[in-house]
DNA sequence: TGCTTATATGCACATATTTGCATATAAGCA
DNA sequence: TGCTTATATGCAAATATGTGCATATAAGCA
């Protein structure tokens, strides 16, 4: 693997880790959403959410289509939620190694 | 999923989401290295290695052992591979959607 | 012990990321 | 058109991340 290569799948990566970006996955998992419904996710400013869907967006991992005032967004690339699942059999196995005391 | 658990999976997927970290996992993944042998494949300093070796350690992704005077370097969570291979799937959907003219 | 190789760390600096607030843009509706 | 709801964006500030250089620490060996 090259340098560009590495650098492609960095960025999608890096588009996925961040706590907020995490949970919109989650949600949109369960179905498609708009803006607003998300918001009512977490504590931050409508504003925030907005650019965290921007870069899930950006990078091709959510996609979105209008319906009247509202922009729903579509989780286009689930396969994304298996990596999250990765980090989870990560943390799984640190805990296995601390409860061993390694 | 809560904050707390989207933070904790935020932050293995954060430790792999670097093109350098991508590219000594890579390495990794076709055996145990030592830091001098890792530093050899980018052309950035050996203590900029060291620091994001250190990273995939305290994720629990890496873990090192002694070897005389030498730190050799073990993927211990092959997994994470996975999660990149998660991101080839988004590059190639993207791909495809640009070809397709969407 | 003194020298060499291997790895880590303090520091300073540059760059990137996240955030809220205010405001802009867009759609629907009276 | 004017009002309301929905979403995006400019800006500024805070925080986080990545980097090289110099140097510290640790192991092996003459």
């Amino acid at each position: 693997m090259n340098y560009e290569q590495a650098k492609a799948r960095a960025d999608i990566l890096k588009a996925v880790a961040h706590p907020i970006r995490i949970l919109l996955l989650d949600a949109l998992s369960r179905g498609d959403k708009c803006v607003s419904e998300l918001t009512g996710l977490v504590d931050v400013d409508q504003s925030s959410i907005s650019r965290h869907l921007t870069q899930l967006k950006k990078a091709g991992i959510v996609t979105e289509r209008r319906e009247g005032a509202k922009i729903i967004h579509h989780l286009s690339c689930p396969c994304m939620l298996q990596a999250v699942d990765c980090s989870v059999d990560v943390l799984k196995n640190s805990k296995k190694r601390l409860d061993r005391n390694l």
